[in-house]
DNA sequence: ATTGCAAGTGCAATGCATTCGCATTTATAA
DNA sequence: TTATAAATGCGAATGCATTGCACTTGCAAT
């Protein structure tokens, strides 16, 4: 999740060369305020709450263009909608609860090494991947 | 990929209750035959290649039903559209080639084994995982 | 073989998330 | 301050998938 990062997503556009608007600067503050991973209209609806007229086109367009920029990761679970998060310092992975939908953030050196083990053996480079665990609560302790 | 399997589409769809019909019998045809991840489009395609008429709706209709069913697998790899192969005898994981689109298949069992004990770790338990390498041919050997 | 009816189909309409065209506004460099 | 490319608002368009409805058909029971 957000964490504690140490440059702002408002910093990072301006080193990107991205205008901030005033629609941009309050995006870019709901999105560094998340711990969780929003779809557009999550998003938009945070903004709304702090400056209302935000048009939902513009945050889609920014969420594109940050994507672009490499600033944000973009994740598409299983309701098949869009989701983002300011892009992480390091790789995780997900747990997606099935029963609660909430979406829980680990990461495993050992599956990571695996990854490019078996790729290399059938003469690839990884990319990039995904790796989603669909889960629930275990009974009993 | 479809490989043997044991019992025909068209058999298992009997056991399980579904009528057989004209389109049916031809989109079962079809994906029995695929050995690749098709999706609606490229199968309705085949399809009428060997049967004109059939509207996409139903192989739309078709394809949930199967999925429901348990007897097809659904993927939903970068591109966003749903693709289907016959629900294979033993799990598989996919690369997926950026370069060429190609969807080859995979099976580590070692990493099987260590989501299952991370997800254990954080008090879950798995209900299906999907794991999606994209990938390129490594240059030089 | 015939019949009854739930299941399946064709077709067009609809839903839903996302993108796009275009006129207008605005951030930023000069 | 000004010029201009970038960004925005808004509605229309897009792409993929689902659905309502009238019609057809597989198939189990007779
Ligand atoms: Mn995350
Ligand atoms: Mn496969
Ligand atoms: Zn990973
Ligand atoms: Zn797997």
């Amino acid at each position: 999740m957000s964490s504690s990062r140490q440059e702002s997503l408002i910093d990072r556009c301006k080193h990107h060369g991205l205008r901030i608007t005033g629609q941009r600067r309050v995006i870019l503050e709901v999105l560094d305020a998340s711990d969780d991973h929003p779809d557009v209209e999550e998003l938009h609806r945070r903004v709304s709450a702090i400056e209302p007229g935000v048009n939902i086109a513009t945050v889609y367009r920014t969420m594109n263009k940050l994507a672009e920029q490499g600033l944000i990761e973009r994740h598409q679970f299983d309701d098949g909608r869009l989701r983002y998060e300011p892009a992480p310092e390091e790789h995780h992975d997900h747990f997606i609860n099935v029963e609660t939908g909430e979406v829980i953030e680990f990461r495993s050196d050992e599956i990571e090494d695996l990854q490019e083990e078996i790729a290399r053996k059938y003469g690839f480079e990884i990319v990039s991947h995904k790796l989603e665990l669909y889960v629930r609560r275990r009974k009993g302790h």
